[in-house]
RNA sequence: GCCGAGAUGGCGGAACUGGGAGACGCGGCGGACUCAAAAUCCGCAGUGCUGAAAGGCGCGUGGGGGUUCAACUCCCCCUCUCGGCACCA
């Protein structure tokens, strides 16, 4: 009796769409929203892609067993470079493209059969959805968080347009397929002020208690809050003065020079005119052409702008150097430089002969100039430091703010590391910016009514060359101005991909609304995503905390309740084949579609639910394929052998031969209900394995092991539910399993009344003795000395002490 | 450099709150069925020494110390792997 099983998966899926049972309730009693990451439509789907779906499946599922209303829906992040890429090397258009690669890939995933709503599938591409990306730009915009600048930004030189910080990794493009190296080029560009947040995305960490640690600690580090001090510096003989950040005011008094980024603007009026201005123009030009990675590899130089800056605590002059050490965004652009606290400014003042003065000592020590090799960076006591001198660290930074606060010349500060969004991409496949600029208003938006601003589809060129090919689309450039109807031309650019799957989770809980990007009636009934299966952790600095930013947004501006997306944050693991990441360009991807053709569904589920859990890599193996393919036989002949004695009642009357059998079934539904709960369906699955070993092991046919079987379905119906259902219908069940509420255990056999006690000499086994029943510690006492191996260990030895642990193990200690 | 996660048989991986390490699977070996093979079913198996065998004794969770009657699990030090951050003042 073979297993057919694209008959069989065929049949139960389309029995599942006929009844509609993954269509989401309209009014849920009890919601749960359960959310895998979408994805980005690069042709056919693999079976690396399966994994996020089967498991966020697996739990869906589950969930509705338990009786919640469950949203389950899936989307595709579809704009974006590959599909222009593809455009310039193949000639078709980005969009046919997509949509047709959505297509397949939705009819892969189809296959699968993931419990998805169909009806609720978003495509970021497509003007129903984009419109209302434009109108969350323009909420943006009115709310003053969304704005153009001039301001060093990294280019891409690959892809040919601009990238936001989160999409440089080390100085290369973040697209696998690029790498290209990143360079700074001063451009006037679009950006969200995500800074104006990140107090709040910071605190907001701490309510998360359901993330998972790493994910929370990666965007601590990259939102970078540091607290310290602000210290204006004036500057000799111009109307300048330095607000420099520094997280050690406690050594003020040590600073012998200061140290301004190569591109301040302040460095022209400080030069001009003067005998340094060709050394410093010269230096600050070349050190803006380096990439950031040269900068950093470089030792660390400068040069002398000839001026000078005043010390406020002690009125000392400084010079003033241009160094390119220095980062224009973080802070002010300008440090003070402290060369016997800081590693950097030791390295600087090293090189240039600078002084070098110590103003912090080890709590246990003194150290001297002449000897010192490196900064001295710890926190120590203040010397030197007129009034200071004497507090420590922590007391003289805080002292020093005060003075300084006092003083009007500085103060407390925060500074962050997170930088501003910048949104605006130099490519065509992204939804366009709706901005106008008319030549009399300047720059309008587009009024939300003339939404959306299409993207013109009769593009040709999608080669990129430094600026968007939109911009060379005159049918959608010129236009009129909203304001007063006179000659103005549209933002060339569209917005980086990001922007798109920052708020797609929304678009889920009212897909087809033309009115609003969802009533707030449905927004109220479904959010907060109850379960976010996130598709990596590449994404915990990036998309991660980009939604939560949308969030609170859309939360202020009155549109949500909620204020975070998602209580609880699930990451998985990739799949790798030969040791590397699936995928389609390095050649190694399993597709989905060839595979569930061969083996079926229910064994692509069960191989990728088997080989490790969910949280980590796993690699992808034909011989985990065996198993599960085996798996799924014998459970097919277990149950047509047995069809006649498999009971869905729980046994009225438990013989002493099948009560083992009987434990052993409760104590695989209670260990698969906590596994499922906790996502560690590798160990539910190795448990079911074992019920099935035990099954097949019987020496009975009673209604204890019938009751087994019919257990066995029930449990197998998250995790193969074409498999189960189809069992489920043999043995005359009704509909499908995800309509049937999950079983429970019967408690009073969930314990093995057989045991045994491990009886240990000086913590080595011994010997083990069995009970039923319970047992005294005398009795076992008395039994593991009488115990004829026991004596033979003992022999010659004194007992010194015995411990019990009831029911597990019962310790000699014996010299 | 800093932060985080991890290292367990030939392989993927189990192990609650400190209580028999190696569940379950793959591969392997042996047996049954078969003319034979595949499939299937049953059994064996961490490793060393010892024993004809049943068994016995030792060693074993990256390495080294420690706490404990008892350590994969807790503490200290070290090595390696993976991920993140890193000129952030």
């Amino acid at each position: 009796m073979q297993l057919d099983h694209n008959k069989i998966e065929k049949k139960w899926q389309d029995y599942w769409k006929k009844r509609g049972l993954f269509q989401t309730a309209e009014d849920p009693k009890k919601k749960f929203y359960n959310l895998v990451m979408f994805a980005y439509p690069s042709g056919d789907i693999h079976v690396g892609h399966c994994k996020n779906y089967v498991i966020g499946d697996v739990y869906a599922r589950y969930m509705m067993r338990r009786g919640y209303d469950v949203l389950h829906p899936f989307g595709w992040d579809a704009f974006g470079l590959p599909a222009e890429n593809q455009a310039i090397k193949i000639g078709t258009h980005p969009e046919k493209w997509t949509l047709e690669n959505i297509q397949t890939s939705d009819e892969s995933l189809k296959l699968l059969g993931i419990s998805y709503d169909w009806d609720r599938e978003v495509i970021t591409c497509l003007p129903d959805y984009y419109k209302w990306t434009q109108w969350m730009f323009l909420l943006l915009y009115k709310r003053g968080l969304a704005y153009k600048k001039e301001a060093y930004v990294n280019w891409c030189p690959g892809c040919q347009t601009v990238l936001a910080n989160e999409q440089v990794i080390d100085g290369i493009c973040y697209r696998s397929n690029c790498r290209a190296t990143i360079e700074k080029r001063k451009l006037n560009q679009w950006f969200f002020k995500i800074t104006e947040y990140a107090e709040r995305l910071l605190a907001g960490l701490d309510e998360l208690d359901a993330w998972p640690e790493n994910v929370k600690v990666m965007q601590r580090n990259w939102i970078g809050k540091s607290t310290g001090c602000d210290i204006v510096f004036k500057v000799v003989g111009h109307d300048i003065s330095f607000r420099v950040f520094t997280t050690r005011p406690d050594t003020i008094f040590g600073v012998t020079f200061m140290s301004v980024a190569p591109e301040h603007p302040a460095i022209d009026e400080l030069v001009k005119g003067t005998s340094f201005e060709t050394a410093v123009r010269r230096y600050a030009q070349e050190a803006t052409k380096k990439t950031e990675r040269e900068r950093i590899e470089k030792t660390k130089d400068g040069v002398a702008t000839g001026c000078y800056a005043i010390n406020p605590v002690n009125g000392e002059k400084v010079p003033i150097f241009v160094a390119d050490y220095v980062l224009p965004e973080y802070g002010s652009g300008v440090v003070m430089g402290v060369p016997a606290h800081d590693a950097r400014d030791f390295q600087f003042a090293r090189k240039y002969d600078l002084p070098i003065r110590v103003v912090i000592n080890p709590p246990d020590g003194q150290l001297s100039v002449d000897s010192m090799k490196d900064a001295y960076e710890d926190p120590g006591v203040m010397v030197d430091s007129g009034e200071f001198t004497g507090l420590d660290t922590a007391a003289g930074a805080k002292k020093v703010s005060a003075f300084l606060a006092r003083k009007n010349v500085g103060g407390p500060s925060v500074n962050y590391r997170l930088k501003d969004w910048l949104i605006s991409r130099q490519r065509y496949w992204g939804a366009p910016i709706p901005i106008i600029y008319c030549q009399k208003c300047g720059m309008v938006p587009v009024p939300e009514n003339d939404l959306p601003v299409l993207l013109p589809k009769q593009v040709t060129d999608f080669v990129p060359k430094g600026r968007s090919p939109l911009a060379a689309v005159e049918d959608f450039i010129n236009t009129t101005c909203p304001n007063c109807g006179g000659k103005a031309e549209r933002d060339a650019d569209t917005m980086d991909t990001f922007v798109c799957s920052s708020w797609y989770f929304l678009r889920y809980l009212d897909a087809h609304n033309d009115k609003e990007f969802c009533a707030r009636d449905k927004a109220d009934r479904w959010l907060p995503i109850d379960q976010y299966i996130g598709g990596g952790s590449e994404h915990a600095t990036g998309h991660l905390i980009y939604f939560r930013f949308f969030t609170k947004v859309l939360h202020d501006a009155g549109f949500i309740s909620v204020d975070e997306p998602a209580v609880h944050l699930f990451n998985l693991g990739m799949v790798l084949k030969n040791g590397e990441v699936m995928s389609k360009s390095k050649g190694n991807a399993v597709p989905a579609r060839q595979f569930i053709d061969k083996h079926g569904a229910d064994v692509a589920r069960l191989t990728i639910l088997f080989a490790a859990p969910p949280e980590r890599e796993m690699e992808w193996s034909d011989e985990g394929v065996t198993g599960a393919e085996r798996f799924m036989q014998r459970m097919y002949r277990l149950v047509t052998e047995n069809r006649e004695v498999i009971k869905e009642e729980r046994p009225s009357r438990i013989s002493k031969e099948s009560e083992e059998l009987y434990i052993k079934i409760n104590q695989t539904i209670a260990k698969v209900t906590i596994d499922l709960e906790s996502f560690k369906y590798n160990t539910a699955i190795a448990a079911l394995w074992e019920l099935m070993n035990a099954l097949y092991g019987s020496s009975v046919r009673d209604e204890v092991f019938g009751y087994g079987i019919y257990a066995m379905i029930h449990m197998l119906s998250p995790f193969v539910p074409h498999l189960a259902d189809e069992l489920w219908s043999s043995v005359d069940g009704e509909g499908s399993l995800v309509e049937q509420t999950w079983l429970e255990y019967d408690i009073r056999y969930a314990e093995s009344k057989a045991k045994i006690i491990v009886i240990q000499i000086n913590g080595r086994v011994r010997s083990h003795i069995e009970v039923t029943g319970g047992i005294s510690e005398e009795e076992v006492k008395e039994k593991a000395l009488g115990d004829e191996r026991i004596v033979r260990h003992l022999e010659g030895k004194s007992i010194r002490k015995t411990i019990y642990v009831p029911d597990k193990i019962f310790n000699i200690v014996a010299a």
